[in-house]
DNA sequence: GCCAACGTTGGC
DNA sequence: GCCAACGTTGGC
């Protein structure tokens, strides 16, 4: 029996790192995730091949900006260990690494941003499970449903 | 730059 | 185990 494809959003601030950049360099290992509920889902929700909404955050139209996939299993993020690191973790051990990551790849860029302000008309639709328009969202990791990536994408 | 929301830390 | 203090996220 095969899982069926799951779905994510990742958002990431497009100062630091955009969905221009994912399409230059084609896959990045999304280091520096250090909430634990994102970090469980990225362990025990995602696997290969699922589907990702590339959410720019914390900038003037923050938005949907692409599409990307899974391109690997959840393993140790370096950064944790790298005391010049901002992501830099002394509490966490080699022997049992606290924070996990997975690689992202580059699918395509969205035609235009979906803009949050046209994702939070559509909150009623997309239902109350839909974690990015739940009021104090912080979590940068969140699952989306099969019908929820087919709304956003249609108001592509 | 402000600030509300909220997760984490650490004293007790 | 409570909870105040603190730090971070992210929209505006």
């Amino acid at each position: 029996m095969t899982a069926r494809r799951r779905y994510w959003l990742m958002k990431s601030e497009p100062d630091t790192f955009s969905i221009d950049d994912l399409e230059r360099v084609r896959t990045e290992p999304w280091n520096g995730v250090r909430n634990y509920q994102a970090r469980n889902y990225m362990r025990d929700g995602m696997k290969v091949g699922d589907g990702v909404l590339f959410y720019h955050s914390n900038t003037a139209v923050p938005g949907i900006a692409g599409l990307a996939s899974i391109a690997s299993a959840a393993y140790p993020d370096p950064t944790q260990f790298d005391a010049k690191s901002d992501y830099h973790d002394p509490k966490s051990t080699r022997e049992d690494p606290r924070w996990l990551l997975v690689d992202v790849a580059f699918d395509r860029k969205l035609k235009r941003v979906i803009t949050l302000d046209e994702i939070k008309a559509r909150a009623d639709e997309l239902g109350e499970d839909f974690a990015l328009t739940r009021r104090g969202n912080r979590l940068s990791v969140l699952p989306v449903t099969a019908a929820q990536w087919k709304l956003l994408l249609a108001m592509e």
